[in-house]
DNA sequence: CCGGTCATGGGTCGGCAGACTCATCGGATC
DNA sequence: GATCCGATGAGTCTGCCGACCCATGACCGG
């Protein structure tokens, strides 16, 4: 689990962009913060593995802060209007990705696993950048689920959307009660859970389920 | 259930703000787009009762995309550098509500749930606003739900946790299996739902569950 | 070709889940 | 004070759920 602190002065951004990544099952948003001199406040009581910091903010930039954290937490710099110059000055502070505001939001997902896991993105060419962050792409599941087969996450995604009786769930796949209830029992196996009211939560949190 | 259609150049931006907006039990977003003119064809084909525009985005920025949209939509306009200029141009295409990026998402989710019932936020006064926005607070949760007894909803969270067997339920609540079975069926009618799978997932989905 | 894994399916069985009806008691409401 | 509702609890019963064991065919990697 990665923890991340966002510091924007934006609070719709901020609020929005942490409850986007909290709903990563592999990240957790422990800390929003309005201001560049709060952020080394909040890291010290409460550690994070990734920040991001705006680098426009009023009342000594993120730049600053981003400075003054040193190696307590490793920065990600994100900018309204991404300039060179901009970039420059984020790598000269210690910066270890820097991405306009406009990047989809599952390039940022992608930054934050590989900065957690020690790259440095914010010297690569956008070629290299885009290589390295698309071996970042998928979100790492927790062992267990890592291991699921594609029927087992076909099953969990029904379950998550309310398909809970064995003969509903088998009407919707084309196969027998029997084998539905073979599959639950390896999904139980598999997340360390007793019944399908458990693994259903279990697949929201993962993110198997899609929500949308 | 308020359908609202978000279109902001900012894909970090727009995607987070889509997934806050999204968590929340009333809301549903039906649409992110990327630019001003793409909005109105958008609509074309997913309605939605509230849009949240940008005014400030390239390709015919948001005020010229508001005043084409018309009735088919009610229009909030964010801006990142909120200016009384920009708030009344806004006003002039017909925007139902002007916030500044910095305000927090409590407040523009009031405003959506406002302006969806039909409010003109925008010639209010500051304290006039606020006063309306409080009332708009709290999500209008499903009938069903909102019938809810204090002792169902705590049963709904201890679900929602994954505390699905009845013994277990009734150790936490000091109380009796059979007791937590009638309060369980009480809870299925009232949310329309069949066993304690699904009514775990319509707990969190209603937001009766903190995840954090 | 052989071993492993996956999807499919069968059988059995104990036990819990859900549906229905009812009772008591306290607090609120009128 | 009568009434309603929420919380508590009980009884009964059908049937599904979950646990355990096993079999077969397909596929894949060595």
């Amino acid at each position: 689990m990665i923890r991340v602190m966002i510091a924007d002065d934006h609070q719709l951004f901020a609020e929005g962009l942490s409850q986007a990544l909290n709903s990563l099952p592999d990240a957790r948003v422990v800390g929003v913060i309005n201001s560049g001199p709060a952020l080394e406040d909040a890291l010290r009581t409460q550690p994070a593995e990734v920040s991001i910091v705006d680098i426009e903010m009023p009342g000594g930039d993120g730049i600053a802060a981003i400075g003054s954290i040193g190696n307590r937490t490793r920065a990600i710099v994100v900018s309204m209007h991404a300039s060179d110059d901009q970039k420059e000055r984020a790598a000269g502070a210690g910066a270890k990705g820097f991405f306009s505001k406009a990047v989809p939001l599952a390039t940022l997902a992608a930054a934050v696993r590989a900065v957690a896991d020690g790259k440095n993105l914010i010297q690569l060419s956008e070629e290299e950048r885009d290589q390295v962050l698309d071996t970042y792409r998928e979100a790492q599941l927790d062992p267990g689920a890592a291991s699921l087969t594609a029927r087992e996450r076909e099953i969990l995604q029904l379950l998550a959307i309310g398909v809970s009786a064995t003969d509903e769930l088998a009407d919707r796949l084309y196969i027998s009660q029997k084998t539905v209830k073979n599959h639950l029992a390896s999904i139980f196996q598999k997340l360390a859970v007793s019944d399908r009211t458990q693994a259903a939560i279990e697949a929201i949190r993962l993110g198997i389920a899609k929500p949308s």
